[in-house]
DNA sequence: GAAAAGACCTTTTTT
DNA sequence: AGGTCTTTTC
């Protein structure tokens, strides 16, 4: 294929793009501006460029000279597909990956220089928790005064390079936990995420003859989603680019969203100082997107302080207003979104609806469910993280790593074989004693008799059996071998309950995509063998497989739920954002004004998802922390919208209510006080269209006027009140914490019970 | 040692 | 409200 061919159809951005090969680039590619077809294009252009005859290269630039690299392994899939699509055998040896996948490929044949074994395995952030763990214990924290996940929350922050101003006071006990931690890591020969890449960093610093072998290989590096590269990342690309400075990166600041993650916006914003001479190409051309959907997007995120200029065009129509739809509470969010889908009438697979926070997407497939309307969730919890998965590639990691002691630990009781904490903790001392991992330690005690002795032996002979069979049995073969000799699956259908069907149906899932790895080449287009080094494989992939991986396939008939971080990348014909509150989206957490920024950005995926349609939904008020209902505040980016694209909003006003619960407090004594009367509000809430709420056993007498305080100190003595399930009743006694107050309760039908206020969801009854 | 009941914490986003 | 981890009970 020739360039002209290549450059074929685009615009003259893109093909500038796609043609300009050597030095450092930067492509700002805006939402929706072809961005994966120049990057595909350009790899075609390079191997096009290096092809000097049928299968035939330039010494200089052969096909696995080119290194593409992307965040997901869908992506990366994606990439390589589309090139292969376009140039066909050639493409094979691009090496399109991952930053962690590529990571583990160096380091598997190189990493031996830092003092780690080449069969390394990998830890996620699930194995890191239990690592921190048994550091707290080691040094006596209780994890109730130091929280495990905000250990580990520091850990990475450090890992990631973000922690140099932090201030660490003479008492932090940081220093020495992350140190333990770190020798526990090394001990079991493991690397978690972040070690993935600060190693190769390290390992090219330290040995700069590693690093001019791979820059020999790579010389020409395509990084896409630029804009969420952390400090080590950056520092890996700009080692791994040299001085032939082949680097070519495509981005947009507007999209980055990952800045809790490391991801640092300097990195494209200061791509220019950082590589002298860079060529810069603004990619504004929206390829996507109606107008309104992209005026609406564009005049949230313009409110930025920290980006590049630039605006998106189109040539397409400005298409239907962006519409706001205000519903009573977060319940009915869904029931709009679904009357909407309904009455629109398209496939189902058209429309997409993305929220903030995992924890909006029940409310919607509840919905979704009871219409019966087939949804496909991504995310959530994915699927290597369910416990019989894990359990089972527990047992594989063993197999895999003696010295994984965190393995080990993980199912040396599952199922049950009377090896509790007793045994673990004879365990632990016979390791420490002989500085031995707790396999051997296992083996050592299991010729001790005894109870524990006994069970241990039979253990270490189960591990002896199933090790010895690694080498001799394809991987799926060996997955289902080990669920059953394990006893695993026996537990399981003993259990007889359809929660555990349905995990013996994960556990041959999980076979299945084993059998998956035997057939499929790897980056280097080599099949595995069977035996340890299909096992690795196998593990690695199941550790660096993320969320985005699992997206629906396109023809899946459903609507698709996400949030706005997995939305990246993606389009959709309909798109609903919901919860469209301030502290929703944007977060509560969100306090500083880079905080603010980023939700912003976010938001800004989220609406230019959209192809045709984009709907926004928002409550008026919605549960909060404890079950309570709280106003909502129409979010601010709604605000940012400019009016001429968007319908729904009431001009002038947000959409406070009339009249806020803030202004019953306080209270006088006695009996509450009366509310202004006004229908629509708590008490009159339409019942579901169709199956009644199934969490509320007791029927709500017709006309009952209530209402939700938004302050448990309305709940006084006296006070009549409503219970989702006991029905009325008066308050006798108050007593407990001013912050968590017990009740006592005499109820009408059910006589007197002790409540806590925070938790019984309880309203107050309004007589006038 | 295992099942049942209870305290407790959670919720930001993820390779 | 709901799930997870911890404590209690058999």
């Amino acid at each position: 294929m020739t360039l002209a061919e290549l450059t074929d159809g685009l615009n003259p951005e893109q093909r500038r793009a796609v043609a300009t090969l050597d030095g450092p680039l930067l492509i700002l590619a805006g939402a929706g501006s072809g961005k994966t077809r120049v990057l595909t294009r350009r790899i075609a252009a390079l191997l096009a460029r290096g092809t000097v005859g049928e299968g035939a290269f330039a010494p200089w630039l052969r096909p696995w000279n080119i290194l593409a690299v992307t965040f997901t392994n869908k992506a990366a899939g994606e990439m390589r597909h589309r090139v292969e699509a376009l140039v066909g055998e050639s493409a094979r040896h691009v090496w399109v990956s991952t930053f962690h996948s590529t990571c583990v490929r160096i380091l598997r044949q190189d990493i031996e220089p830092l003092g780690w074994r080449r069969d390394f395995v990998i830890y996620d952030d699930d194995d890191q928790l239990r690592v921190i763990k048994a550091v707290l214990e080691e040094f006596k924290i209780s994890p109730k005064e130091l929280p495990p996940a905000a250990v580990r929350g520091r850990i990475d922050r450090y890992k990631n390079g973000l922690s140099a101003g932090e201030y660490l006071a003479r008492s932090d006990p940081f220093p020495k936990l992350l140190a333990s931690y770190d020798a526990r890591l090394k001990k079991a020969n493991a690397l978690d995420f972040n070690d993935l890449i600060n190693k190769v960093v390290q390992l090219w610093t330290e040995n700069p003859a590693v690093l001019t072998r791979w820059q020999d290989r790579w010389r020409y590096v395509l990084v896409d989603e630029y804009q969420d590269t952390n400090p080590a990342q950056y520092s890996l690309l700009k080692l791994l680019a040299g001085e032939a400075r082949n680097l070519a990166v495509v981005g947009d600041d507007d999209q980055s969203i990952y800045r809790f993650r490391g991801a640092d916006l300097r990195n494209i914003l200061e791509f220019e100082q950082d590589f002298p001479g860079a060529a810069v190409i603004k990619l504004e051309q929206n390829y996507r997107s109606k107008g309104n959907i992209l005026k609406a997007a564009s005049g949230v995120v313009r409110n930025n302080k920290a980006r590049k200029d630039k605006t998106l065009r189109t040539e397409a129509e400005d298409g239907e207003l962006v519409k706001l739809l205000m519903t009573e509470d977060d319940a009915a969010e869904g029931e709009t979104i679904v009357n909407t889908m309904l009455r629109l009438g398209r496939n189902w697979s058209d429309y997409a609806v993305i929220y903030r926070t995992n924890a909006l997407s029940r409310q919607v497939e509840q919905v979704l469910t009871r219409n019966r309307i087939p949804y496909t969730l991504v995310g959530g919890r994915k699927f290597y993280d369910r416990m019989e998965v894990k359990d089972i590639l527990g047992y594989l990691r063993l197999l895999n790593n003696p010295d994984d002691d965190i393995a080990l630990a993980r199912v040396v009781n599952v199922p049950a074989r009377g090896l509790g904490d007793k045994a673990m903790e004879s365990l632990r001392a016979e390791a420490a004693r002989h500085g031995t991992n707790l396999r051997a330690a296992a083996r050592a005690l299991g010729g001790t008799g005894g109870r524990a002795g006994n069970a241990l032996a039979a253990f270490s002979l189960l591990m002896d059996r199933l090790e010895g069979v690694v080498p001799l049995m394809p991987l799926s073969d060996l997955v289902a071998y080990v669920a059953t000799e394990t006893g695993y699956i026996a537990m399981l259908e003993a259990e007889d309950t359809d929660e555990a069907r349905g995990r013996i149906e994960n556990i041959r899932e999980l076979q299945r995509s084993a059998a998956a790895v035997l057939e499929e080449p790897d980056d280097d287009g080599n099949v595995p063998e069977p035996g340890p080094m299909s096992l690795r494989y196998f593990l690695d992939r199941a550790t660096l497989s993320g969320q985005a991986d699992e997206l629906p396939d396109e023809g899946a008939g459903s609507v698709t739920l996400l949030t706005a971080h997995l939305a990246k990348g993606l389009e959709f014909p309909v798109v609903f954002v919901i919860g469209m509150v301030e502290k929703g989206f944007p977060h509560a957490r969100a306090e500083l004004e880079e905080d603010i920024e980023e939700e912003r950005r976010l938001a800004y995926v989220a609406f230019t998802r959209a192809r045709e349609r984009l709907f926004l939904t928002s409550p008026r008020r919605r549960r909060g922390l404890e079950g309570w209902y709280e106003d909502a505040v129409l979010s601010r980016f709604v605000h940012e919208i400019p009016e001429d694209a968007l319908s729904g909003r009431e001009p002038g006003r947000g959409h406070m209510p009339a009249w806020r619960l803030g202004n019953l407090t306080p209270l006088g004594r006695g009996t509450p006080a009366a509310a202004p009367s006004r229908p629509g509000w708590s008490s009159e809430r339409p019942a579901p269209a169709r199956a009644p709420a199934p969490t509320r056993s007791f029927a709500r007498p017709a006309g009952l006027r209530t209402l939700v305080p938004e302050n448990l100190d309305s709940f006084i003595t006296g006070a009549e009140v409503l219970h989702p399930s006991l029905g009325i009743g008066t308050i006798q006694t108050r007593d407990g914490t001013p912050g968590n107050p017990r009740l006592t309760i005499h109820f009408a039908g059910a006589g007197p019970r002790t409540v806590y206020a925070v938790t019984a969801a309880l309203e107050l009854v309004i007589r006038s």
